[in-house]
DNA sequence: AGTTTCGGCGCC
DNA sequence: AAAGGGCGCCGAAACT
C-alpha cells in the first residue's frame, strides 16, 4: 500500500506537509514543520512524496543525506499532460496550472537559467515559483483527473510516475558525479596533443599538423577556419562545398590526411581539453547536470560539460575508485526492439524475443545474411531515410515486417498532416512550429520521389519539404521516444534494485548506464541490470515476447568496456 | 563590445 | 548527385 504525502517548502524556511488519501485528495490537515529534511526523515513510511518540483526540493534533501523512494513532480506532470492534451507551449508552472483552474490570468514561465561551470547549482530550474500547499493540492487533484482522460490513462500515469523517478535518479547522479581521473586525462591530452605553449595557443601537435596542411597547400592555411580551407582547395583546383569529414575524406590531395587528423584533435582540444578539465572536474568527479526529459522525445540532456558526448578516446579518464568497479551496461539494438514492442509486428517480435543479435536475425530473414544491409534498412525505416541503399532495402523490410514499417509510416503521415503523435506511454510530439497552412507555398515542387516505385506502402507524396521534415521527425519520435519511456522504467527499477547497496548510478546515456560499486557488488549489479531491463519491458509494453538484453562489462576504466 | 547564428563534430 | 532522427559545445562569423 503506498503511503502518499504532499510537501511544500514555506517562505520562512519551514515546510508544509499533508497526508493524501488513495484518491489523491487530502486525508488530513496541513501541518507546518520547521525543517524540510526532518519532515521527510521522520516519516519513513511515506513511499511517495508529491511536490511541485524535484529540482527545488530533492537536492536539499540529498544534501542532508535523505533519499526518498518515489515522488510525483507536479510541474513535470503538468508539462506531460499539457503536451498530451495538444496544448504544447502553454505555461507549465504550478502557478499557471492553478490560474487555469481558477480562471485567473495565467503567468508566463520564468526564463531558464544557463549552467555555469563548477557552480553547485540545482540540476535544473523549476518552471515556476513557490506555491502554498493547499493550492498545490488543488492542482494535483486536477491532474489526477486529467490522467483519467488520457488516451491510455494507465500508461499516462506510468509516464508521469516514471519521469518523476527519472528526476530522482538525475538528482542523485548530479550529486554523485562520474568518477574522473584528472591525472589520466592530462596524460591523455599530452599524449594526443603534445605540450601546451604559454599564451594559450594551439598545443604542439596541432601546430605541427597546421604546418603540414599549409605545406601541402603551398601557402598559410588555418585548418580551423572552414572558409579558409574551402578557398585553399579551390585554388588547388578542387571544389568542395564544405569541409565536413565525409566530403573531404574522398578528396585526393596531400592536405587531406593532416587536415582530418587536425580536425579530430582540434575537437578534443576545444571540447575536452585542459580548460574543460578545469571547468568541469572537481574532487575526482565530472558533474554534468543531468536533466531528465530535457528533449521532446524524452531523452535526457546534460547541461554543461557535454556530458552525453564524451569522446571514446577520453573515456580512458573515467576510472573507478580504488577497490571499486564500473559496471558498464549497454542495451543491445534497443530501437528495433522497441519498434517490435510498439508495433506488435509478429515477425519482428519473434526476432526481438531472442537475446541474440537482432540485426543478424533480420538479415537472415530478409537480406540473405547481410547484416550491414539489414541494420541500414532498420535504421533507415526509423529515421525516415528518403534515398540511397537504405531506401531500397526498406522494401525488403516492408515485405517481411509489414506491421513494423506500417507503424512508423503511419506516424510519419500523422506528423505530415499535423496530427498528434505519441510515444507508447503517451509523451506527445509538439506540433509544427507554424502549425497550419503550409501546403500552398511549395506548390511548384512536384514531390513524389521516383525511387519509391514498386513499393506497396505509403510513400512521401505531394508534401512540402517542411511537412516531410515533420514526417521524419514524427517517424523517429515514436521509436526514440518510446525507447526513452522504457529507459525511464529501467532506471526506476534499477534504482530500487540498488537501494540497499553501496552501488550508485553515475551515468546514463539513452541506452547505456554506468554503476559505480564496490568490486564485491559488481556481479549483483549486473544481475540487477538484467532483471530491471526485463521488468521495464513488461511494465512499459505489457505482454510481449520482446526481450531487452544488455551487454555488460565490469571494469576499472570506462574505456575498457566493449 | 556584447549577443546570436553558423559550421563542424562529439555522442546515441 | 542526392543524405536521416535527437541532442550539446566550441570558436568564428555575423549581427546589433
Amino acid at each position: 500500500m503506498t503511503d502518499r504525502w504532499a510537501l511544500a517548502p514555506a517562505e520562512d524556511g519551514g515546510v508544509d506537509v499533508a497526508p493524501l488519501g488513495p484518491d489523491g485528495l487530502p486525508a488530513g490537515p496541513v501541518r507546518r514543520e520547521s525543517d524540510l529534511a526532518g519532515a521527510v526523515r521522520s516519516r519513513p513510511e511515506v513511499t511517495r512524496w508529491v511536490w511541485r518540483s524535484t529540482a527545488e526540493v530533492y537536492p536539499r534533501l540529498l544534501a542532508t543525506g535523505v533519499r526518498v523512494e518515489r515522488c510525483y513532480d507536479i510541474e513535470d506532470a503538468e508539462t506531460l499532460l499539457l503536451g498530451h492534451e495538444g496544448r504544447y507551449g502553454e505555461p507549465r508552472s504550478a502557478a499557471a496550472a492553478l490560474a487555469r483552474l481558477r480562471g485567473g490570468p495565467v503567468p508566463p514561465d520564468p526564463p531558464q537559467r544557463a549552467a555555469e561551470p563548477g557552480a553547485q547549482s540545482p540540476l535544473f530550474e523549476p518552471a515556476g515559483d513557490h506555491l502554498p500547499l493547499p493550492d498545490l493540492l488543488a492542482v494535483y487533484a486536477e491532474q489526477q483527473h486529467r490522467h483519467q482522460k488520457a488516451a491510455h490513462p494507465d500508461r499516462m500515469r506510468l509516464l508521469t510516475a516514471a519521469e518523476s523517478a527519472g528526476m530522482l535518479v538525475a538528482a542523485e547522479m548530479n550529486r554523485s558525479g562520474l568518477p574522473w581521473s584528472a591525472e589520466v586525462h592530462r596524460a591523455l591530452l599530452h599524449e594526443l596533443l603534445g605540450e601546451r605553449y604559454a599564451g594559450g595557443g594551439e598545443p604542439r601537435r596541432l601546430a605541427e599538423l597546421a604546418d603540414e596542411v599549409s605545406a601541402a597547400f603551398g601557402r598559410r592555411v588555418r585548418p580551423d577556419l572552414p572558409a579558409d580551407v574551402v578557398k585553399a582547395f579551390a585554388q588547388a583546383g578542387i571544389k568542395v562545398k564544405s569541409t565536413r569529414r565525409w566530403e573531404i575524406r574522398s578528396v585526393d590531395h596531400p592536405a587531406v590526411a593532416p587536415l582530418l587528423e587536425y580536425k579530430k584533435l582540434y575537437r578534443i582540444w576545444v571540447a575536452h581539453g585542459w580548460s574543460w578539465l578545469q571547468d568541469w572536474v572537481r574532487d575526482g568527479r565530472f558533474r554534468p547536470e543531468f536533466l531528465a526529459g530535457g528533449t521532446v522525445t524524452g531523452r535526457w540532456v546534460t547541461n554543461g560539460g557535454g556530458g552525453l558526448q564524451i569522446p571514446k578516446v577520453i573515456r580512458r579518464a573515467v576510472v573507478a575508485d580504488p577497490g571499486w568497479r564500473l559496471v558498464v551496461a549497454d542495451a543491445d539494438q534497443m530501437e528495433p526492439r522497441v519498434l517490435a514492442a510498439i508495433s506488435r509486428d509478429p515477425g519482428l517480435m519473434e526476432v526481438a524475443g531472442r537475446d541474440s543479435d537482432l540485426y543478424q536475425s533480420v538479415s537472415d530473414r530478409a537480406f540473405s545474411g547481410d547484416r550491414e544491409q539489414a541494420k541500414l534498412a532498420v535504421l533507415g525505416a526509423v529515421y525516415g531515410q528518403t534515398s540511397g541503399d537504405g531506401l531500397k532495402n526498406l522494401a525488403a523490410l516492408r515485405r517481411r515486417f509489414p506491421k513494423a514499417v506500417a507503424y512508423v509510416d503511419e506516424a510519419a503521415r500523422a506528423g505530415e498532416e499535423g496530427r498528434l503523435v505519441r510515444t507508447w506511454l503517451g509523451r506527445t510530439c509538439p506540433p509544427a512550429a507554424g502549425s497550419g497552412e503550409d501546403t500552398a507555398e511549395e506548390a511548384g515542387i512536384p514531390g513524389g520521389e521516383e525511387e519509391n516505385e514498386g513499393q506497396s506502402g505509403w510513400v512521401p507524396g505531394y508534401a512540402s519539404a517542411d511537412s516531410r521534415a515533420r514526417g521524419r521527425f514524427a517517424r523517429n519520435f515514436v521509436v526514440q521516444g518510446s525507447a526513452a519511456d522504457w529507459a525511464l522504467l529501467l532506471l526506476a527499477a534499477l534504482r530500487r534494485a540498488l537501494w540497499d547497496m553501496a552501488a550508485e548510478l553515475v551515468f546514463f546515456q539513452h541506452d547505456e548506464v554506468i554503476v559505480h560499486c564496490p568490486a564485491e557488488e559488481a556481479e549483483a549489479v549486473v544481475r540487477a541490470i538484467r532483471d530491471s531491463a526485463a521488468l521495464a519491458g513488461r511494465l512499459t509494453f505489457g505482454d510481449t515476447p520482446v526481450r531487452f538484453p544488455f551487454t555488460t562489462a565490469v571494469v576499472e576504466c570506462y574505456a575498457d568496456a566493449k
